[in-house]
DNA sequence: ATTGAAAGGTTAAACGATTTAGAACGCTTA
DNA sequence: TAAGCGTTCTAAATCGTTTAACCTTTCAAT
């Protein structure tokens, strides 16, 4: 009870195996009739199509594709940005039949698969330098999403002037801002930057964003000082909701506080407001990303809107199209009525 | 610049093509020294290793485990029981250095990828019958997760003795109860049971707690009336609130309301706590899985404790032990406060 | 001295396809 | 009749490994 292969579907039909190889995959190099007749008999003896194994090998293609996030699984999988990517990615995978290995989090080699998937999605900048570098040296194409890779293609929204116009609507002459930032410097927990050194600015979106509103702050006169921005080391709301209360409890209290994600602004919102807090009175928050929740708070978040969907659907298309020019998403500022 | 193979290695080296792959595979074969000799000689001169696609041709083993969820990738990432079902998965599979391939939602075939994964973890009874039987006629091994598949290992709590408990114990004689269920019969939006048909009882989690609830009421002497059934399609809020309105806006209104998810629970609270009903006074509730967010509700929610993370550890690990004997999870009766 | 087993390698046949070069065939045309 | 041409099919090389079977040496035990 073997697993039929091509040549014992060769011998039996009494053709050669190139013959019905060609009825599978190239129906132009065989007559209409003897192609259906084949693929008719192989139904009968119970032949499903060449084997996907041997395919791999032959061909150098397996119609898989790597998604390699940046981030651990838990958190992927949490964060409504990060999860409706993945949802991006797999619908147009899925519309071209091609396959999804997901590669979560602090994966620190790729040697296990480069062999066998057709291209890489990078989603974010890996926590471990080695990995760019890894896929740099591979010639599998490889689409990044959210930060770059010399020579590759990228799939981004333009972060600095989506922060330097969400600023600019939120801030006004004389005003005290403070930032709660996201990996700007490298710390395992929350906490203000002061003058530790920045991570490697140029790959990193957080860091376009961070000059988008030095930006603006600077435009409005407003001086930037380093104890006045925070650091989280993820994008979650435990270090969110520290971040909110330190920078709720110092006096003075900022008037305008720019949260590089919907996330963490929730949380702010959410902690000002128990303390009794007038939004946008007393103090005014914008976020980043556009989520749903941010749309359904009272007084609802101003932020910047990107569609998380449709990066990951571009992004997967792209990789398909084996272009090589990356592309910059339109986003959209949602004033709101936190600012 | 083409890639090495082990043969140009071999060549190179002066030694055959077994002794390299020896070298990479199995240790006992050679001496330790040629071994380090030629590993070393191997990172020299740029050769990662066996090339994978050719590894899994001929092992036939290619550490990839394909996760094939019943539900559409949306809805999988959304639900908070299924992703960190995910993880768990994720988790175990990355501990062994195996791969995991997504086959989520709605996908009508499985012959694309059967060929080279090692196995399947099922999650959910899939929709489309035809990958049930796809499934069980390859020979790869399966794991099946909420559900049943003939001869297959299955990874479950005892759904049936779970619903009689938490229904018991929310139970108290002369009540009216209504149930708040899930895909118990075919139906695309949120409606009452009454006469349909129920689906395939067998293999379903939610007939199993059916049959819980419906013991637990029989045994209390509560008659069980079809049109005091509800049916979502989906464990969805959208659909949640909506079976919500209807049955608190039944009258006479039932005194316990017992729900197959937290999801729906917790939606129901939300919907009974605005229309100034006083829980658990006035109305019981119980949900069933014992998501986070269930704990942080105030009164927080009677329901039933599973952990999905463990779930899915647990189905990773018995597909990579090639065991066949299914295995029953603990689960934790939650008094919570709404009873 | 002979034997046998163990150690350390090598050879060559799979694994199951794809694909190129060319053979065979039937037909038209000079 | 031979050459030319398009179509259909075949034979053989290839993809890059793994592994069963086999071949030498070496060495201790008889």
């Amino acid at each position: 009870m073997k697993k039929l292969t091509l040549k014992d579907v060769a011998k039996q039909l009494g053709v050669s195996t190139a013959t019905i190889s060609n009825a599978f995959n190239r129906p132009d190099q065989l007559s209409a009739n003897k192609r259906t007749e084949i693929l008719e008999a192989c139904k009968e003896i119970g032949y499903t199509g060449p084997n996907r194994a041997a395919q791999i090998l032959r061909k150098g293609q397996s119609n898989i594709v790597a998604l390699v996030l940046a981030d651990s699984l838990d958190y992927m999988v949490t964060d409504p940005v990060a999860n409706t990517f993945i949802q991006g990615v797999s619908r147009v995978l899925r519309e071209n039949q091609k396959h999804l290995l997901l590669y979560a989090g602090d994966s620190d080699s790729i040697t296990d698969v480069v062999d066998f998937v057709d291209g890489f999605i990078c989603y974010g900048a890996p926590r471990n330098g080695s990995l760019s570098t890894q896929l740099n040296q591979q010639s599998k194409p490889v689409v990044t999403v959210d930060f770059n890779l010399e020579g590759r293609p990228a799939i981004n929204i333009d972060n600095e002037k989506a922060s330097y116009e969400i600023a600019k609507a939120a801030l006004r002459p004389g005003d005290r801002a403070a930032i709660l930032g996201l990996r700007l410097i490298d710390s395992p927990s929350t906490c203000r930057i002061y003058d530790s050194p920045l991570l490697d600015a140029e790959s990193s979106i957080t860091h376009r964003r961070l000059d988008g509103y030095c930006r603006a702050l600077k435009e409005m006169g407003i001086e930037v000082a380093t104890d006045w921005i925070w650091n989280l080391p993820e994008n979650a709301g435990m270090y969110a909701v520290q971040a909110a209360r330190e920078v709720l409890q110092s006096s003075p209290r900022p008037d305008v506080i720019l949260c590089m994600s919907d996330i963490i602004a929730l949380e702010l919102l959410q902690c000002a407001l128990t303390m009794g807090i007038d939004i946008p009175g007393e103090l005014r928050i914008t976020g980043f990303d556009g989520i749903e929740e941010a749309a359904r708070t009272r007084p609802y978040m101003a932020t910047v809107c990107q569609s998380s969907v449709e990066k990951g659907m571009e992004a997967a298309k792209l990789l398909l199209s084996g272009d090589n020019t990356s592309m910059s998403l339109p986003y959209e500022i949602k004033v709101g009525e936190t600012i």
